[in-house]
DNA sequence: TATGTTTATGATACCCAGTCTCATCTGTGA
DNA sequence: TCACAGATGAGACTGGGTATCATAAACATA
């Protein structure tokens, strides 16, 4: 995932630069969804002297080549997903931050459905489902 | 509209002010989804003497309520639509910005379906459809 | 209608995420 | 090994949103 992430990169005719091995390195190591905050905290632990500005521009980059995808959490924070660059949908674990990709699921007929109810031509959706992963579920409910 | 909003205001056992008045009035005559920003603007212009604060603490007892809803914008702005309390989704034409409540359309049986797939329990789900409206598919496409 | 309590207000300082600028550095193709 | 386009880090800046606090106004009660 990490090297499928650099290869990525490398096609992509971009750099291959210290800082960017150095974070999708990071990126690769993290569960789930993070934010740019805590990606940038990650450098900053481990001393590796990668500017704000570095963070932000690679998240820019790879969400542009799809290769993490940028999503409003429902407490209205943003936060970053690795991905797989072909459309999906996330579906985001509230307790512990996991994400599953979804394919299509028959979303298609629910915009189609609501273009016609409405006369609007649909140029994209965005559909982001929050609930509780597998694991979440067996562990024990009083748990927040 | 406006004094819907008003009233379930009065109903929600809070103060009805000034400047709450004066800001649903506001909202009232606004098309479709607006930002904060631009309300801000609005009562500026009127020199209602409305503060920074005031439109931001407005806006969210409103959504508490459910009478307008939070919305992210494909460019990563944030919006606000006015609404009614009950589970529906927004169809938003990316040029006019007006936008139209549509409600099930069958979302229900995708996010089932995703859950079958994933294992998740699903909590709640958010879908935005974004697109152009009837009146400015009708008017010259150049435009833009 | 006057009063008093509670809630809302405006001004302002502040915080945080993200962007811009710019001088310096470095990856990469030759 | 060299040259240079592209990338970097520092730090200033912006814009959305929040916190604080003294003052003002809504509204229940008398």
């Amino acid at each position: 995932m990490t090297t499928g992430m650099l290869t990525a990169l490398d096609q992509a005719g971009v750099r291959l630069t210290g800082p960017r091995r150095q974070l999708t390195e990071l990126i690769g190591r993290r569960q789930g969804h993070f934010t740019a905050a805590e990606l940038l905290d990650d450098a900053e632990r481990r001393r590796l002297g990668i500017g704000r500005a570095t963070v932000f521009r690679l998240l820019e980059l790879l969400a542009e080549q799809g290769l993490v995808e940028r999503l409003d959490l429902p407490d209205g924070r943003h936060a970053y997903i690795p991905c797989e660059p072909t459309h999906h949908h996330h579906l985001v674990c509230l307790e512990c931050g996991s994400s599953t990709d979804v394919g299509d699921c028959g979303i298609d007929a629910v915009t189609a459905e609501a273009a016609r109810r409405s006369g609007f031509q649909i140029q994209q959706h965005r559909l982001e489902l929050f609930g509780k992963c597998p694991a979440c579920q067996t562990t024990k409910r009083g748990k927040r």
